[in-house]
DNA sequence: TCAACGATTCCT
DNA sequence: GGAATCGTTGAT
């Protein structure tokens, strides 16, 4: 069954970053339903997180839907090529969000794998938060703030993992976020192999 | 208006 | 190790 609101406006971003691992995000775009775990995830905080868009009251076109309530998708571009899907959570304001940086595929592979002209299935199909974005078929313009409760992106319930079973680190990619940069809010499942780095 | 840069990926 | 590539951002 799809995650409810209430899953996403609980007030701890850490704590529902380390929830969303083994959940199976859905979308169907274009007529095309993909599914697939997710096995890793960062959490990024509104409030006192150099590393977030949104940090320091930071309100721009761009992140504002970080301070909307949570449940809902802040899809943005990267490196002028790269679209990252976050989910946004905690309530109107709080401006937190989750990063889902890997996944591993269950529905949809063939769809995958035309989307990122891939012909054979390995974890360059979607173990990256840009690969992923690209083999889900998530775009900017059609994804961003769309609601996670909506027929075209959503998230299907599963039991929550063991402690002994997630593996923590710090995030990748945000050096310049000075002491931030060490907050071990970097989470995947031990021992998977759909994972975008050790 | 303009220049710099980035929560990355892929090729050499 | 370095290029690709462009929307967002903050400063002119």
């Amino acid at each position: 069954m799809k995650l409810q609101k209430s899953f996403y406006l609980r007030e701890n971003v850490v704590q529902v970053a380390k929830e969303v691992l083994g959940k199976t995000v859905h979308t169907c775009v274009n007529g095309y339903h993909t599914s697939a775990i997710i096995t890793e995830v960062e959490a990024y905080s509104g409030r006192n997180d150099k590393a977030c868009h949104a940090n320091n009251g930071m309100r721009t076109k761009r992140t504002e839907i970080m301070y909307a309530r949570g449940g809902v998708a802040y899809v943005y571009l990267c490196y002028g090529i790269h679209h990252l899907f976050n989910i946004v959570t905690n309530g109107r304001n709080k401006a937190d969000a989750v990063l889902v940086r890997a996944v591993q595929p269950v529905e949809g592979i063939e769809t995958m794998m035309k989307r990122r002209q891939k012909v054979e299935v390995d974890k360059s199909l979607c173990s990256g938060p840009g690969t992923l974005s690209q083999a889900l078929g998530i775009h900017t313009r059609e994804h961003y703030g769309l609601s996670l409760l909506s027929e075209h992106i959503w998230l299907e319930d599963a039991p929550c993992l063991k402690e002994h079973e997630i593996v923590t680190s710090t995030r990748v990619g945000v050096d310049y976020a000075e002491e931030d940069a060490l907050k071990p809010w970097r989470f995947y499942i031990k021992d998977n192999p759909w994972i975008s780095r050790k």
